[in-house]
DNA sequence: ATCCATACCTAGAACTTCAATGTAAACCCC
DNA sequence: GGGGTTTACATTGAAGTTCTAGGTATGGAT
């Protein structure tokens, strides 16, 4: 179980991310998310489009309806410009904390400070 | 400049982790976390007093007032057990989380998955 | 006296997650 | 062809959070 808040700050960062290596949809991003957490994070629907939504509306990412093999329909997503480079701050910020508890843990930092 | 939800995620590990290590006061807090992000983090204090109010209610840490050599009345707090554990928990979660993005950005796991 | 640093606190606005619920279609078993 | 599960997206209301903006007060330096 991941808190809210974590999963608030790290929503953005992981969407992006996974958005970056390539347009996915909705559904499958939760599994992909499921899978790289080895089964411990599950991130709610209820959660996850609010959070596309709200990265469409700021335009780092786009979206298109196209309809699979399978013959269901899927919103596609995939990373603009933009959103490339908030992905680069986000992990800039994210580094950026990560190398106070580092510190703080005695872990071996990732980022010169 | 960190992004409020990762203030949200990080507030409650990095102030526990701060008080693991001795008793502290709010104002000293603040610079405390200045200096361990190299000037990079700027909590501010309308941030920080509510966090310590919500951890105290929650039994993770207690305060009592003393006045200080300097003659100023400070608000001291103090870890509690129950805060030590809720450190344990806080940490686990945010390895797990780390242990995603570093997968993604293709950094060295903290944290064997 | 005046200003700056120290030191704590709170209220309201804006935003966010989560639980619950809804809609709809494809797949699978019998 | 009936029924249940999985796939797939979406919204609403409750509860909780940060931030901005303000407030109170003291010590030390000029």
């Amino acid at each position: 179980m991941i808190s809210k808040e974590l999963v608030g700050a790290s929503a953005r960062p992981i969407l992006l991310s996974i958005l970056a290596r390539g347009e996915s949809y909705g559904y499958a991003i939760m599994q992909r998310v499921h899978d790289l957490s080895g089964g411990e994070v599950e991130w709610k629907d209820g959660t996850l489009y609010p959070v596309l939504h709200r990265l469409e509306d700021a335009e780092l990412i786009t979206s298109s309806w196209r309809t699979a093999g399978t013959g269901r329909r899927r919103k596609y997503y995939s990373i603009t410009l933009k959103g490339q480079q908030a992905l680069e701050a986000e992990k800039r910020q994210w580094l950026r904390v990560d190398a106070i508890l580092a510190q703080l843990w005695g872990l071996e930092p990732r980022l010169a400070v």
